[in-house]
DNA sequence: CTGTATCGTTTTGTTGAACAATTCTCCAAG
DNA sequence: CTTGGAGAATTGTTCAACAAAACGATACAG
């Protein structure tokens, strides 16, 4: 019953892990790591110098990481003056918001059409989340409700999808980080996934989706409003140098 | 009236009018539009030497352009192997639609909820489409085909949904140029593309979304049974060596 | 005091060469 | 027809160099 083209398509997922990443993709992760962590600020310069000599790789193949990171839109480069953390806009986090409303309740939409949901993974992560709520983990309780989001996506299992989203989360940390004390933003957030999650176990699609919905609103008028006050009156020296 | 937030959003907008390209993205604009015209075919392999050559241009800056091909899918990037030209499978094909389902019929509903519509853009992709499918251009009208969707989804006035669209697109052009004389595929979706314009202009928002619905999948029909077939029978010697 | 012209310094943009590591090609042996 | 292997070709990465642009400070003119 094993067909040919399933055992091709089975062993061409495969080949991705066994492909090794390049420098250049191993730094742009790391990289990635370190700006979502909040090593790197927003406005912060990343010189070519320090951070090739840091890490022990060439300025070339720094390059080609910056390149990956410009793309996905967490830098910002600009011509004969480097690149620098994305500093994002009330527009953007508007943006990044409507982006996802689209995609979170489409992807509902999408899982309920297809079949029963596979919710394995959305229990896990709220389970995850409000224990570490629970002892005051407040940078893991961020990543978790983030995650979750992830992984009412991944319903859809559509990998375009999954992507995405990805991507739009990762932009939409660089607004957590301008910031201050937005470790918390999440905790209130916690028990709502949970009642999106049972909503979906007892397949009240409709309804899970309106919440979702509401939820979404509720979290893109906080934080925008709370982003406009710290843009208007920067709290501490967080702020880099930007020019 | 003119208010500075006003001043300032414009001025942000010439900016990167201002900022010149680096090389390395003038050479990645080069080959996105080769690739998308067909010089180089899925599956072709880009060498680093030949085409560095031939451009003028140093492996080192060729490697940051293959840097953002990639991240676009145009082109993947296997260690040590080299870069190629992406070949679409038949469930690459299936997602890219799934994708503007969500995004096409999303930027209806945003666009209608926003205010009046502004059709300028839509009317005129539509009439030059149908200009260029009576001189025979058939490569105009592909063109003008997808231009007709990109600036339907531009009614939600969304940065990021322009671009998601914009990248879609770029992607799913790989698809036709694996079939042969796909040319005139488009062609009879232009009465559709008519359709929904004049619907969108008697503010039959729902009826237009319904129509659009169907022409995509329609559209995704007939795309993936000549797509398979095809795969399956290589027609021409148009296939270059993808090992 | 404000603006601006200028010059030296720093950083980025791009190239070319070099070498290691991997893959490819082709041919011979089993 | 498959397996192995030697040599060629290509990619991965670094390094050094230089042009070009931006930065910073200082001096000068109004």
């Amino acid at each position: 019953m094993t067909s040919t083209r399933a055992v091709t398509t089975v062993l061409a997922n495969e080949r991705r892990r066994l492909a090794r990443l390049g420098t250049a993709d191993r730094v742009s992760e790391i990289l990635r790591e370190q700006i979502a962590a909040g090593l790197f600020p927003p406005g912060t310069r990343l010189s070519e110098e320090s951070i090739g000599e840091a890490l022990g790789v060439s300025r070339n193949t720094l390059r080609e990481s910056f390149r990956l990171l410009g793309h996905e839109k967490l830098v910002v480069h600009e011509l004969n003056r480097g690149v620098f953390v994305r500093v994002l806009t009330a527009e953007d986090v508007a943006d990044l918001f409507l982006l996802r409303q689209i995609i979170e309740s489409s992807a509902l939409e999408i899982a309920g059409r297809a079949g029963p949901l596979e919710l394995g993974p959305v229990f896990a992560a709220v389970e995850q989340a409000e224990a570490a709520a629970g002892e005051g983990r407040w940078d893991e309780v961020a990543t978790l409700d983030l995650q979750f989001h992830q992984e009412i996506v991944a319903l859809a299992h559509s990998p375009r999808l999954d992507e995405l989203m990805h991507r739009l989360l990762a932009e939409l940390r660089l607004a957590f980080h301008v910031m201050h004390g937005s470790q918390q933003f999440h905790e209130p957030y916690l028990m709502r996934n949970r009642k999106i999650v049972t909503l979906l176990k007892r397949k009240k699609l409709d309804q899970a989706a309106r919440e979702l919905h509401a939820y979404l609103d509720d979290a893109q008028r906080e934080l925008l409003s709370a982003f406009r006050a710290e843009q208007d009156q920067p709290s501490k020296g967080h702020v880099v140098s930007d020019r």
